[in-house]
DNA sequence: CATCATGTTATAAT
DNA sequence: CATTATAACATGAT
């Protein structure tokens, strides 16, 4: 389910429980999303931690506590945090719930494609700080976006825009998303750009996870329906919100694909 | 019952 | 070696 600026949105379900103790932590055993890491090592670390602060970075997440722990990782596709009582009762896919006196602080994902990790240390683990620079990090320049585009000049531009390790944080919708505002084709090759299309592009993907942090980020409210292709991509049969044409879905590099053919003709 | 899903990664192929 | 393509993962919604 989430991207850059859902993520952003679940990070801070968790935020009244700042300054909060962890009373007492249930880990679901046999949880897919601690990849063999022994699930003991979430209890003994997390007990009697004081929550202090969070961060995202792309779809990653980080959760900071008391004793130098940290708690980080990502959603995949289905995972999602929730703020319960604190006698709140885990459910089939809370993988981890973290109790305070006053709230439950849950991470649920009945998919398991999401992973988390935990770590000890005065600094953030190893994986976390070497993550790429995110799209509105000064860092990501047009140099460092035309690198992207050159050495993978043969990838249609909306599987590149999903890489992970150059756009963190876009995901199926905002990749979409970029190429309608520019009205360019998903499959236009990225070693076709030139400079002045992609300072576009760079433009583009700064502006909609701007926006995108702003409108979904903060209370998961809906961009403009009239000037955002979001609203109409979901399913089959909707149309777009620049030329009423019946919006295009196909499957590109194994994921959905959604664009306006009159628009997108580039 | 069949199809589809806002993601990542291991492995194969070029 | 570097880049690109595909399959697999596991569950719920439609």
């Amino acid at each position: 389910m989430p991207e850059l600026a859902e993520v952003e949105f679940y990070r801070k379900i968790w935020s009244p429980a700042l300054g909060k103790k962890l009373v007492r932590v249930h880990v679901h055993p046999h949880a897919r999303v601690f990849r063999g890491e022994p699930v003991a090592a979430f209890t003994t670390a997390l007990e009697g931690c004081i929550y202090r602060a969070s961060q995202t970075h792309g779809k990653q997440m980080l959760f900071q506590f008391s004793r130098s722990i940290w708690l980080g990782g990502h959603l995949g596709m289905s995972g999602e945090m929730k703020l319960g009582p604190p006698d709140y009762t885990p459910a089939k896919h809370d993988h981890l719930v973290l109790y305070t006196r006053q709230h439950a602080l849950i991470l649920t994902d009945p998919r398991m494609f999401g992973r988390w990790r935990i770590h000890e240390g005065k600094t953030p683990p190893p994986w976390w700080t070497e993550l790429p620079p995110q799209v509105l990090d000064a860092a990501f320049t047009t140099e460092r976006l035309t690198s992207a585009l050159t050495r993978h000049a043969r990838v249609p531009l909306k599987a590149l825009l999903l890489d992970q390790a150059w756009f963190p944080g876009i995901g199926n919708w905002m990749a979409d998303e970029v190429l309608w505002r520019l009205q360019w084709p998903p499959t236009r090759l990225p070693g076709s750009l030139r400079r002045p299309a992609i300072a576009k592009l760079h433009a583009a993907l700064q502006s909609i996870c701007q926006s995108a942090l702003e409108i979904i980020g903060t209370d998961w409210s809906d961009p403009p329906a009239e000037t955002w292709l979001i609203t109409h991509r979901w399913r089959d049969g909707g149309n777009c919100p620049r030329c009423q044409t019946a919006l295009q879905r196909a499957e590109l590099r194994g994921r959905t694909c959604c664009w306006c053919p009159r628009c997108q003709r580039g």
